[in-house]
DNA sequence: CGGTGTGTTGAAAGGTGTCAATGCTAGTGG
DNA sequence: CCACTAGCATTGACACCTTTCAACACACCG
């Protein structure tokens, strides 16, 4: 089964009418290696993009020239979902890995809007749990310790991986270097480094060789005060969703 | 005319079936008084709101027990516009001041994206401005020094004021405190006070009394490399707006 | 084989936090 | 009209988390 369509399901039951346009916007689909740039800020917003395969990061380059990221992507995620109601981007996107990434012109988008209200909806939907996430984003970084921003981050993808198939238990490949999360955190490389090493040594956690152990999670949950709540799925209230897909 | 009708005509021209819709929306208003906490976090969505007159806060309450404000909101705002989607919010929302806010009920909302497509997708641009104001926070608390990251908050504040004429051109009214500053910026109450002085010593500018006093907005921009360009109105894709009504 | 990116570690400096005390103003109640 | 309180702003001394600067190890790669 498509992604897309798997991705719309887990909200509400696809009229096969919507799932010929759902399969539509994924159609064609573009390789592209580690470290190309997908997006630049102050590019005019012209696609979004599905992530299939591959983690992307959302981030700003700052006038000082230090590097904010902001969010990221992995597969089954959009990029830039609300780009199309933009003039032009504030923020830059770049491939971690190599990705196979799915460009649905902004037109496609728009016809949603105008004929398929559920989808439309549900597109809200992931609009909102970014905002989630970009929350949860400020919350790390404004008021926890390096030890426990990273212990928060790393909970938070192996959660997200872990529902669409990309993590197990208590491992996951985790192709961001130091310099990057401490760039994601609002922290150094080093002091990102040294907090690591803390990590390990505590037996809570250990990432190396672009590859995360989480050795306690229990642990690791608890002392984080980590809840997962923010991170399940809502469902598309009834009252549209039993709507017919036309009006 | 109703605040709305401003609000969403600066994207497009409303047709006459539109602006009913929308006056439908904000038929009636609350007011409510300072302090008064509009949302709780876990509360389940049912209400979004349109801010009439005064400041309401976005927080998070974190687990060891510290505040998180994560936004402001200024009238003309909408709180939680994609709450509708979700199930229980993640965040809680409380009025800073004596506000006047417009409960808007999500089946009111859901109306909007069954029949009306421009009115749904001018939701989605204000979503997407949250976002991006989500986004340059992140930034601010992630990269910049506590004497940047006020002066930029204070910018951004200023030209959001403006816009909806609740600034002149160097001071507007500031009902935050001090310790609402820091647990906006991820500061401590003390060090806030600290570089307000510094600020203030520097001619840049001055918040007491409630108010903010900007003294040299010129230098106050250079100095924090305030690039207000994330802040500019979109205009909605032509090709929706010059769709009928409904379809 | 040297270059480059990434990870690791040490020492020192500094921005920010913590603790604590004081002043100020508005509001309350006697 | 005057205590009295509560909330907020202000300041000093000191501790500490994090940064900065620098050096080195290691793996990968052309």
């Amino acid at each position: 089964m498509d992604p897309i369509i798997r991705k719309f399901s887990r909200h509400f039951d696809l009229s096969d009418d919507e799932r010929t346009v759902l399969n539509g916007l994924t159609a064609k689909s573009n390789q592209i290696s580690a470290n190309t740039v997908i997006v630049s800020a102050g590019d005019p917003c012209v696609y979004t993009y599905l992530v299939q395969s591959g983690w992307c990061m959302i981030y700003k380059l700052l006038p000082d020239g230090s590097l904010q990221i902001l969010s990221y992507a992995i597969p089954g995620d959009f990029l830039d979902l609300f780009g199309v109601v933009l003039n032009r981007s504030e923020h830059s996107i770049q491939a971690i890995t190599d990705s196979r990434i799915c460009p649905i012109r902004e037109e496609q988008i728009l016809e949603l809007f105008r004929n398929y209200p559920r989808l439309a909806l549900t597109i809200c939907w992931f609009g909102a749990r970014d905002q989630i996430l970009l929350r949860e984003q400020i919350a790390r970084i404004g008021r926890q310790s390096a030890y426990n921003r990273i212990s928060h981050l790393i909970l938070e993808l192996h959660d997200r991986l872990h529902t669409v198939g990309l993590a197990d238990n208590d491992s996951f490949i985790f192709p961001v270097t130091q310099e990057m999360l401490a760039d994601t955190l609002g922290l150094t490389p080093v002091h990102v480094n040294r907090t690591l090493k803390k990590l390990r040594n505590n037996g809570l956690m250990d990432i190396s060789d672009q590859r995360v152990h989480i050795l306690d999670k229990h642990r690791l949950m608890e002392e984080t005060r980590f809840d997962p709540s923010y991170l399940e799925d809502a469902v598309v209230p009834d009252d549209i969703t039993s709507q017919p897909v036309k009006n």
